[in-house]
DNA sequence: CGCCAGGCTTCTA
DNA sequence: TAGAAGCATGGC
């Protein structure tokens, strides 16, 4: 990979191709918006950013050198060879299919605590209401920003009533979000030192929260703390799991997070390709 | 109206 | 330990 800044603007080259649209739209995470003119802007961290393509690059504008560095090519996995990872999986058919259909999903390494609040909020429910639901979110209790809010800190959503979760529509998560903010923000629970767990343990840490089972864990570990080998499995993936026998075969070893994002987007959006 | 959605908690056998 | 009911909401 090369970066070259230019004041608030970063032109990268020489990474496996990336396709946004793929990578922002394929229900790992739920903030980003396309504007009209095929741009994406997304806040991270308090972290405004606009990202386009051109051709083989990846442009970021809005940013700094030392945030790119710090934050973006972090969180957009610029360091990882697509190419040979989707060569890898291709030994199987059905991922062949998969990766053949959106080469361009990049894993996204995401804010924990970001993470560990939207998986809350993705428990049976749709991508479309999850996204309204965040937005909300943020539009009532995040830092206002240039363009948009930023995600509510652990604070700012411990200090929300389950009550005032319920009437923005919650649900029944309303009192998963509560104790759950409470639990980050008061100390209690620490979603730093899952870091230093192994895999096994941070799991089983996180399903001590009220409100989190074996999948939102597995996605918070995926997506929030770059945990490669975790495998959420939703309705869709069982369905793929299903197929395949139980588990992900052999080619996947490593990577089944990323194996997982390719087959989700993929029977997601072609529900037949299971048929075969 | 019923069914479904990036599921989980709780109850039951 | 496995399986099923119940759960809020909105789109279809």
């Amino acid at each position: 990979m090369k970066a070259v800044f230019d004041g608030n603007r970063a032109y990268i080259t020489d990474i496996s191709y990336i396709s946004l649209k793929d990578t922002l739209d394929c229900g790992q995470c739920f903030r980003w918006k396309e504007c009209e003119d095929k741009s994406w802007e997304g806040i991270v961290k308090g972290e405004f950013c606009s990202a386009l393509t051109e051709g083989d690059a990846l442009i970021l504008e809005g940013i700094t050198e030392e945030s790119f560095w710090g934050l973006w090519c972090d969180y957009f996995d610029l360091e990882r060879d697509y190419k040979a990872l989707i060569n890898t999986f291709s030994q199987d058919e059905l991922l062949r299919r998969a990766c053949l259909y959106a080469p361009g999903i990049r894993l996204l390494k995401q804010d924990p605590w970001e993470a560990f609040i939207s998986f809350i909020i993705s428990q049976n429910n749709n991508i479309t209401r999850i996204r309204g639901l965040i937005e909300k979110l943020c539009f009532e209790y995040g830092e206002k920003k240039n363009k948009g809010y930023a995600f509510p800190t652990p604070k700012a959503l411990a200090d929300v009533s389950v009550n005032e979760y319920s009437s923005l529509g919650f649900g029944y998560r309303a009192e998963y979000l509560s104790t759950a903010s409470k639990a980050v923000a008061s100390g209690e629970f620490s979603l730093d030192e899952l870091i230093s767990l192994s895999t096994e343990e941070a799991k089983k840490r996180l399903m001590q929260i009220k409100g989190i089972g074996p999948k939102v864990a597995d996605c918070v570990l995926l997506f929030g703390l770059g945990k490669m080998e975790c495998c959420p499995a939703d309705v869709w993936m069982k369905r793929v799991l299903a197929a395949y026998g139980g588990k992900l075969p052999p080619c996947t070893k490593g990577a089944e997070g990323p194996a997982q994002q390719f087959l989700f987007h993929y029977v997601r959006n072609n529900p037949g390709a299971l048929d075969l």
